[in-house]
DNA sequence: TGCGAGTATTGATACTTGTCAATATGGACA
DNA sequence: TGTCCATATTGACAAGTATCAATACTCGCA
């Protein structure tokens, strides 16, 4: 089954408890550290980095190298993107961000 | 990992392209049979009623029997729900539906 | 009551995904 | 240049999922 669909893969981005946890953190507190992701899920190394890897596949985040740290922030158009969806299911627009 | 976020629940509902375009298919017309889902996806009978199931599990949709057939719809509360996890991600509400 | 149409369930199989250990990469700094 | 720290990649494995064929269920109707 494909997944070409833009609007199903963030989906799929989204579903799952530890990239959704990453997300929730990245709007409390926009640009966290690779490293401070290890504290809401205990997860490995490996596992944190693949799982950011596939939101900046989706492009639900972007990276940014910071010195020896590598600096993750939520995608520009996230936003814009979500509600488009919620647009196209639920009748819902943009308000405020 | 568990799934028993109920965020989590209801975007892996979504994040598949058959449920999707079911959803979608809900939208436009809302109260569908269950033998109208096969239109838009090439898959079997027991695959769309998998989806379906999917998609009752995770409080997307409800059905009614109608006489033979099963009649499905937009759960009443999805448009809130939805709504509810946008908030939480990009700060967006819900303004008409 | 028995049949047929529409749905759901079961069982099997291929594919995808989440996870970790081990290893590689890449920049900072002495 | 060489070492250390942070991050990414590889390889392997277990668990989950999507799919279909076959079968069971359920209602309406003769």
């Amino acid at each position: 089954m494909k997944r070409t669909d833009p609007d199903v893969v963030l989906l799929s981005a989204l579903a799952d408890p530890v990239r959704l946890s990453f997300v929730r953190q990245l709007i409390e507190n926009d640009g966290v550290c690779a490293c401070d992701f290890s504290e809401c899920c205990d997860v490995s190394q490996p596992t944190i980095s693949h799982h950011l890897k596939v939101l900046r596949d989706a492009g639900v985040v972007v990276s940014q190298r910071q010195g020896t740290n590598i600096v993750y922030s939520l995608a520009p158009d996230f936003g814009s993107r979500w509600s488009g969806i919620g647009a196209s299911l639920a009748g819902l627009v943009q308000v405020a961000s």
